[in-house]
DNA sequence: TTGAAAGCGCTAACAT
DNA sequence: ATGTTAGCGCTTTCAA
């Protein structure tokens, strides 16, 4: 009886033991039923060799009591988190957002819960992430790089102290890792070639940063579709826009610098979007004059004046896919297995914007 | 110099000595240097009472050979994690997506991690989210219902439990905690006189769930302003409509029904944007016919074609004020602390749509 | 100024 | 079938 009381207290089980946060632990439901910790830990588990009898008792005191596994001391015992991190861009972006949501459903379905960092596209902010996320010992990383990283020693990092990583869309170049991709030269491809199908002959390109290997790709996939059809490749049609701003400022400046391209591609739909809205400020028609299609095919896609053409990326897909691999990494004991790289087929959506 | 090869290991920082992760412990460091952990501890800390002359080459030997404390021991030991949980109905939504970056954004700066959940509008995902959420012991909980929750216990439990808890945006009736919220009901005041202003006097709102208490204000702030210039309250023009599907499907029933607003106010942007389309497709011209005004002032709103009047709610503001307001409760030894209620103004942004 | 020892909550040999 | 013990990595009394 004594002991009883001094495990839970006569309070009740609001006011737990001698726990700050009031936290009924495994100690406090062996004292009650005066039976070892481990009894219990084990009763927690249904390991097999604790009796019927036992386990449905401990299963009841824990349930009278409210107790609450500590993950955290569960993980320091383990060596194993139950966590996995997430490093990303920006959140605000309808494609990363889906990304995550697809990350998070196949995470919470195995049980792992999901520490997001954001690095802003800035490069410290995405190394300092690297650091949070290691240091709190996450079992796995999923990376998408920021626009500004060329460093890779962050990443490179995590993958030497023997947690598993995953890249999404963006990946890093020389970095030993699995990552999960569009396979954005050929989407870029698809998309260009549809405009030359239309009838388009001064095809202008918005893209990405080219140290961004996916940007590079688009462009790559957009000067093969123009040279399939011997089209010339115009340096001035493919500025490095790749935001909402950005797309206006170079759509005035080709307006008054020479012969005007009759489509845009874009490497995302803001930019097209962007491109739109000057355009028509302009006095041009979409698509009459100009054709435009953009990458990604979020919301805005259906919701701009006109529908914006745009190539389905698959957000979610990817996100799943990705964690799918990772957790797959984190559960294997062979490190050995040589990286995969997966390629989400993307798809270009066609609607009123490009004719 | 035996010692110091065990410590280490003589593969160099990369293989760690008997690790599983080659993660370098301050045990390692210690036997390295011949100091005892309490002393490397120490040392990290810069406690004052360790010498100089240690603390320097503790600190030489942590940066060479890459310590990093591991965050799940240190919060064990301290009974705190560095964590802060957020569960968010979904991510996918400009306003939350924005709040989220408040969040991380004084998190981060205050050395907290986030861990985000989803509860995709959910009641049973978010009851989830907050058992997921005290078992890896958070160190306080931001928290927007989803629209399905009515039954709230699993918040309370949070609560109890001792962990500080602050609402934002969507707050739960009858709990016990802080909140961050919009002037939902003035700012549709504002709406709804500013429709009346622009000289409409059939004017539409559509809402969301009613159990949601940002929705019933809203609605109250609408009827209040067609109460001020006695115009009359139609339940028939007050639907329940939250999503760009629903908003279609309410304007084909209104056209068909009977005689058809002048004027949608929309609980959020999406709906006011589908309320849009479906008006367009039906051949009546915005805002000459019809005039729309939105709520949470989305990028949506810029790119809608005409450009949609909205209620801008500064969802990174309440972001951030919800985040500083959880991290004093989070850090103040006082628990006794009268619970505050904060309120983010919101403004509306007049653009074209509603004329 | 430093070390030894205990313990955060949990688990897993190794007893019994 | 259950208890004892040790220990995950770290911090922090207490003692020296």
């Amino acid at each position: 009886m004594e002991e009883e009381r001094r495990g839970i207290g006569a309070a009740g089980p609001k006011k737990g033991s001698c726990m700050k946060k009031g936290q009924v632990t495994i100690k406090d439901i062996a004292a009650l039923l005066g039976v070892s910790p481990s009894t219990v830990s084990r009763a927690l588990q249904s390991h097999p060799d604790i009796s019927e009898k036992t386990r449905k008792e401990v299963r009841e005191a824990a349930d009278r009591y409210r107790y609450r596994p500590n993950l955290v001391a569960q993980g320091l015992k383990q060596g194993r988190s139950g966590t996995i991190g997430v490093i990303i861009p920006e959140l605000v972006h309808f494609f990363f957002s889906q990304v995550i949501s697809g990350i998070e459903d196949v995470a919470f379905r195995a049980g792992y819960t999901v520490i997001i960092c954001q690095s802003n596209e800035r490069y410290d902010r995405e190394a300092d992430n690297s650091r949070t996320l290691t240091a709190h010992q996450v079992d796995g990383v999923l990376v998408s790089v920021s626009k500004e990283t060329v460093d890779y020693r962050h990443l490179r990092e995590i993958c030497d102290s023997g947690i598993p990583l995953v890249f999404f869309d963006r990946a890093a170049p020389g970095i030993p890792a699995d990552q999960v991709l569009t396979n954005d030269r050929e989407a870029a491809r698809a998309a260009t070639r549809h405009l030359i199908r239309k009838g388009r002959r001064r095809i202008a390109h918005f893209s990405g940063p080219p140290h961004l290997m996916i940007c590079r790709e688009r462009i790559t996939g957009y000067v093969e579709a123009l040279q399939e059809s011997g089209l010339p490749f115009d340096p001035a049609l493919c500025p490095e826009a790749d935001s909402f701003e950005k797309a206006i400022r170079q759509v005035e400046r080709m307006v008054q610098e020479g012969p005007f391209p009759d489509a845009v591609f874009a490497t995302n739909d803001l930019t097209a979007i962007g491109a739109m809205k000057a355009l028509k400020n302009l006095g041009f028609n979409i698509p009459g004059d100009v054709a435009v299609v953009g990458f990604s095919d979020g919301r805005f896609a259906e919701i701009s004046e006109p529908m914006l053409t745009s190539v389905d990326q698959h957000g979610f897909e990817m996100g799943t896919l990705a964690t799918e691999l990772l957790l797959s990494r984190i559960q294997q004991r062979s490190p050995g297995a040589p990286f995969e790289t997966r390629i989400v087929p993307a798809d270009l959506v066609i609607r009123s914007s490009s004719g």
